[in-house]
DNA sequence: GAAGGTATCAACAGGGTGTCGAGTCGTGTC
DNA sequence: GACACGACTCGACACCCTGTTGATACCTTC
């Protein structure tokens, strides 16, 4: 239940000439994406969106459930994306800490970065909508299950000091990146700006798991 | 605009017999408190409120303008008690700085453990509330101010080595510390258990401000 | 050309917000 | 002891938003 494919849409003729289904689909998708650019998801109503993919408020439920689905999608897009560019870099920790580690929040930081005002309506989004909230804490238990892993791999070869349980570590270290983002792209009052952000994480991040440096 | 004096309230005769005035205003912050033990705020309604102080909707309207006021007015009381718990630490953090930081945290985690249903309210509220939301920064502002003179002085006497600036730093733990109790206290999944957080994050801290220990 | 999935929307039901205006009730005043 | 006034109360209203229903139209495919 609640899985994301939207591509169950089979069946179309080929080059169908004007084709309606789910042009109509990925026009709330974009709508929803360019009204949340100027303002928050709670100021954008369902006929908001149904209007903007020039279809009427009911219409809109036939394609989703509520609005929170809608971006439920565009947000399952994201992290895709985001999974990709991340790539191996954690697991590859020991090959060098401080470039690696950069590689890894950089990564996350690009994408988030890259479609901001999704990535804020998604949080705020997460205290009303149950699913959005498990997709987030999905999200969130893998990139902490793969910091664990190298925290723990590097205090066995000796690389990096014992300390506090590396799952807590590592739990608050991605807890740290994401609220430290959030205010960043959000613009909200005491946040580090944009240009610095990525080092100041590398730099607590390296000094947490090795100690010096 | 928008202090907090419900005090404005004068004139009462001396041992009134069934006042009726601000024990209202207290019943509905009472009865806030109390519904939010066991559901979040946006599942509260404005006649839940009024029914629970046993007035009428449109009462409600005169002594609070909204939900979101009378969440304003039950936080401002929470930081009240905060900044007295948490006292000097931070300022005397050269004195002992593993005691002394862990003295601040402890502060912070004890005050919002004892009000979780409030200040998890606050952290939803923000999101809606331009009021909410700008008291929160001040608070943070507050204490990243205070964390940032800190450390630049630990710098200054050579207890604690330079690196990113002070204030970004300052500002990326106080993040950290805010997001971790977050997820500590909503119970949600990636979360540091209530036993351990105080002394993972004092851990981190030490760490990132003065390199090993 | 009938069947069946795809797609559409007017109209409704329901719940929430915030306001208005008419009222009640003590209290201090002359 | 009438009266005015501020504190307080609430029925009724205007609105906005959500989600559903049922009638309908449009393709295709056989």
């Amino acid at each position: 239940m609640a899985a994301s494919s939207p591509s169950a849409r089979a069946s179309r003729g080929r080059r169908a000439p004007r084709a309606t289904g789910d042009d109509r689909e990925r026009a709330i998708l974009a709508t929803l994406e360019e009204l949340l650019e100027d303002r928050p998801l709670h100021a954008i109503s369902v006929d908001d969106l149904a209007r903007g993919a020039g279809i009427s408020r009911p219409s809109f439920y036939f394609y989703f459930a509520s609005k929170e689905a809608v971006l439920l999608s565009l947000f399952d897009r994201i992290l895709a994306e985001g999974r990709a560019g991340q790539g191996d870099a954690i697991e590859r920790l020991a090959d060098d800490p401080p470039a690696q580690l950069r590689q890894g929040i950089l990564a996350f930081f690009e994408t988030f970065r890259a479609h901001r005002a999704v990535t804020l309506a998604g949080a705020e989004a997460r205290t009303t909508s149950a699913e959005l909230r498990a997709m987030w804490s999905r999200v969130m238990e893998a990139w902490v299950d793969e910091v664990a892993t190298a925290i723990s791999s590097e205090r066995a070869r000796g690389a990096a000091p014992s300390g506090v349980a590396a799952r807590d570590l590592a739990t608050a270290l991605v807890c740290m990146n994401e609220r430290v983002l959030h205010t960043t792209f959000a613009g909200d009052s005491p946040s580090v700006g944009e240009d610095d952000v990525v080092d100041v994480l590398v730099a607590i991040w390296l000094r947490a798991i090795y100690g010096d440096a």
